[in-house]
DNA sequence: CATGAATGAGTTTTCATTCAT
DNA sequence: AATGAATGAAAACTCATTCAT
């Protein structure tokens, strides 16, 4: 009775790959053009130079276009992720090593800029909420790993908060840059890691003054 | 050609007022107990207890409703922006000067909890976009007003990027909120402190060492 | 979260009954002329001279135009059931008694015609079989109530299979009626009868031998 | 202009014969497991194990499958009634005589089971209502036959339609088993023969009164 | 011949907006 | 001014049929 989001078909290297690869980036386009009310399938069609059948025949839904967009996305980030994580970085300090980690991950989302839109469509569709939840906590899990690996203290359930909260100020700073000539993102970038710095060393801190 | 999204009329004391207030209120709620998809016209005027054909007599389209309400919050937070700007806080540092900025804004928020969907309908139209632009730049006006008094260095321009990159952060916070259980809001409040300090923190250094 | 198949409000004598009747009488009218398969909502509302809009106004879905098109028919029949229920009709013997039934009804079906294709849409839809199945129930238990007073003999539920077989004969004539030209339905009227009559007899010898 | 609804060619033994029965035998299970509505030619072909275009190779279009459907339904009770036809079954009275012949088609029906469902199809599309009524009028002439053969009176037309009607009880029959379990399909059997010969006796009697 | 991806007209349904009362 | 029924454009999605491989 529930409702699928993912795709169809996980279609190998074909034709069809290349055909969902132009839905999804129509569907890219368009939100990044026009905005996400201007994404309706027949929109995503005439884009992908596709018909509406075809976009149905790879996805159940026009949700699900989305969750693959955001997947292919996530890909990434989860792979930069995991590098960190399998890597020996235990020789630096905590502040070296979240520098280093951000850094990597700027530079991805530079290169990939995925859209502040794409997250609006998480917001509309309540059951695409969801596999937003699922990545942040997938996320969330990954940064608290770091922490834990420098001894930041805490219980779990808090180290799982101040990892959403962190991941949290990387959405906000989507918004920033969708207003801000993008000439200007590498100026914000060295403040997002400074308000990232400033969250983990008042944390630190004050945990610490509490022992 | 363009489309308005300005209210019909600015009615003062009557019941036309009244009918204003119940229409945006009624839509507050139903974006706060519904969900966006549930915003139609019909459910607002239904929840006003007034008639559709009201509704339009007193704004224009849908989209109006969203910029009243909203900028209907924002006055609150204008009006604290005011009282920090005309009253002599200069006796006290920066720091503290921020702090008990965030706290007294921290407090409006907590009581008015304005919506996440809110924000989101903003991003559904590209025409609202403008609107939110406007407002961030007043907030952000606000903001480098501050800076300057305390001798923040660099242009004005960038000072502005600085301030909405700060008031950014308050969006990634919605976000977490809405992710997070509310009882743990206090807690995440220190956090966008901490954030919003380190930024400023760092700012100032980099810039003094420039120099 | 079940699909309503009731009408959505019950229109009273105004301009709104007017449309109600409208919309029932052209999906009547399509039904007849074309076919189910022409029976789509924007053929109704054209042919009703209305908007689509205004055939969701009254009606939640497709399905709940034809259940009120039923039903408009049904309450015929079952206030002649009724009427027979009421009346002392004890007076003459059970032959008199299904012949006189008989030609109230079948001067009813003869005057108001209801389509065999009607009965089609019910099958077409799972769910509204539900619908038909309650109405052939309702008539049985009224038929199984004549045969009662008339100490037809058999369990309750072998006299209501019963029931559901003469009403099912009915249901063969209808198809017979869309075949043969309407001049001849008189004459088949007179054969309807004797089948009727040719299982109740049937039913009562073979019953009244076993005892 | 007008659609063809006859399937394509006429195989012989080859391969394609076996393609066909494939066919059909899918449309036949899907319409009995799962109902007209799910009937598409997606299904029919993936359930038959070959492709839609195979389909479309021995059908000019998804009605001429239920054309063959019922042809191959009707086959059988033709050849019923092609012997009855050609046995010299005179010695017995009519009495005997549709008693047995009654009891040879509700064995194939039994056996076969014809769907209900797949009279609907015949209605869905108005062009198949031809196809429908061709049919009847064969099997009504085989009976007007066995009625002249035991002198029945009435014109060649009378006795056609009286056929007819006897006919179209058995497709009442076939409702009222869809609604009925079907261990009481043979209580109901007896009773649909006793509605024929209540019907063929009245049609007699009447008739020699007349004379 | 066989395949099944591709097509796109057609279907149901929603909802912002208008306008007769 | 107020009402709310009426409108109809537009959205998501389906499926019979075609056609390149």
């Amino acid at each position: 009775m529930k409702e699928k989001i993912q795709p169809r078909k996980q279609p190998s290297q074909t034709r069809s790959r290349e055909r969902v690869e132009k839905i999804i980036s129509a569907t890219y386009a368009l939100l990044q053009e026009q905005g996400l009310a201007a994404v309706t399938t027949v929109h995503i069609a005439k884009k992908a130079g596709v018909s509406v059948g075809s976009v149905y025949q790879y996805f159940p839904n026009k949700k699900a276009i989305f969750v693959s967009l955001y997947n292919e996305y996530l890909k990434d980030i989860r792979s930069i992720l995991d590098d960190f994580d399998n890597e020996p970085y235990t020789s630096m300090g905590w502040e070296a090593f979240f520098v280093s980690l951000h850094s990597k991950l700027s530079e991805k989302e530079n290169e990939q800029n995925i859209l502040p839109e794409l997250e609006q469509a998480f917001h509309l569709y309540p059951e695409m909420r969801e596999v937003d939840i699922d990545h942040s906590n997938v996320i969330s899990e990954r940064i608290v790993n770091f922490l834990s690996r420098y001894d930041f203290p805490g219980s779990k359930e808090k180290l799982t908060r101040l990892s959403h909260f962190i991941y949290s100020i990387n959405g906000g700073f989507w918004d920033f840059r969708s207003k801000i000539s993008s000439k200007y993102h590498g100026e914000a970038n060295g403040w997002e890691l400074a308000a990232i710095m400033g969250v983990l060393t008042h944390y630190r801190n004050s945990l610490s003054n509490n022992a």
